[in-house]
DNA sequence: ATGGTTGCTTAGCAA
């Protein structure tokens, strides 16, 4: 199986790379977010047209996941679904070929010490409590999208730049090691250990043209998935060219039969 | 250097 994850900004405003990202890897299941768009404005017919089928949690302007995948997804699930009063559209979950997938994007969080910032890490708590009630550790589950946090600074191009901004301050980071701890793995780093690999760059500063880069987009993987695991890539393509998203899509490749 | 750019929605927010 072939798995990616690519937050799109605007899936309207990247219809046609969306396609043509299609074309060029083929995935078997991509990770969708930020659409900004709601459910009814999803171009499902041409993504229909090109084989595959989607799971859509929209909003209007802000947020919104999906997964996109070649066999129909199963057992959809939106949002967390925890009895807190909570419109936006993060989290979105389906089984595909027997793998439990969630399409997740974790609050960006704004400043360190903003209410945006606290709703981020209570975000993470959340997503860790979803995991603890609704599934185990020994399934096979995929956890992967736009996570808004580099683990540690081999994962940001400038450490010193980006040292205490709500991508790499501790707290965001022990939010994502306490999910992790769970029992999800990444499984991009395990693949690819080299530093040099990054997902986002900010459109200000000229953050691409300047290899001013972090790696905050993840593939998390149970266990069973890890040893699964035969490869991984950031298709910096991506983010090259006419109107780009600020993210580059991350893929892996499973094994599984 | 509180800058810079993009998207949604149309002046301001979010990233």
């Amino acid at each position: 199986m072939k798995l990616a994850t690519w937050n799109v900004n605007s899936v309207r405003a990247r219809e046609e790379r969306l396609l043509a990202f299609l074309d060029r890897h083929r995935p078997d299941v991509l990770c969708l977010q930020e659409l900004k768009v709601v459910d009814g404005d999803f171009p499902l017919v041409r993504l229909r047209e090109k084989g595959y089928f989607a799971a859509i949690h929209g909003q209007k302007t802000y947020n919104g996941v999906a997964i996109l995948a070649r066999s129909e997804p199963e057992d959809v699930v939106c949002g967390l679904r925890d009895g807190v009063e909570d419109p936006q559209a993060r989290l979105v979950s389906a089984r595909v070929d027997g793998v439990r997938v969630i399409s997740v994007y974790v609050p960006n969080g704004s400043e360190v010490g903003s209410d945006k910032y606290a709703y981020k890490l209570a975000w993470l708590k959340r997503l860790r409590a979803y995991l603890e009630q609704h599934h185990r550790p020994d399934e096979r589950i995929v956890v992967c999208g736009d996570i808004n946090v580099a683990p540690d600074d081999i994962d940001v191009a400038r450490p010193d730049e980006w040292k205490d901004t709500v991508l790499c301050h501790a707290d965001a980071r022990a939010g994502m090691r306490e999910l992790c701890a769970w029992g999800l793995f990444d499984a991009f780093r395990k693949c690819r250990p080299e530093a040099g690999l990054y997902s986002w760059w900010d459109y200000r500063m000229l953050g691409f043209p300047k290899g001013n880069g972090l790696r905050i987009d993840h593939i998390l993987v149970t266990k069973p998935l890890l040893e699964q695991c035969s490869g991984a890539e950031i298709d910096r393509n991506e983010r090259k060219g006419k109107q780009p998203s600020d993210h580059a899509p991350v893929l892996i490749d499973l094994a599984t039969s």
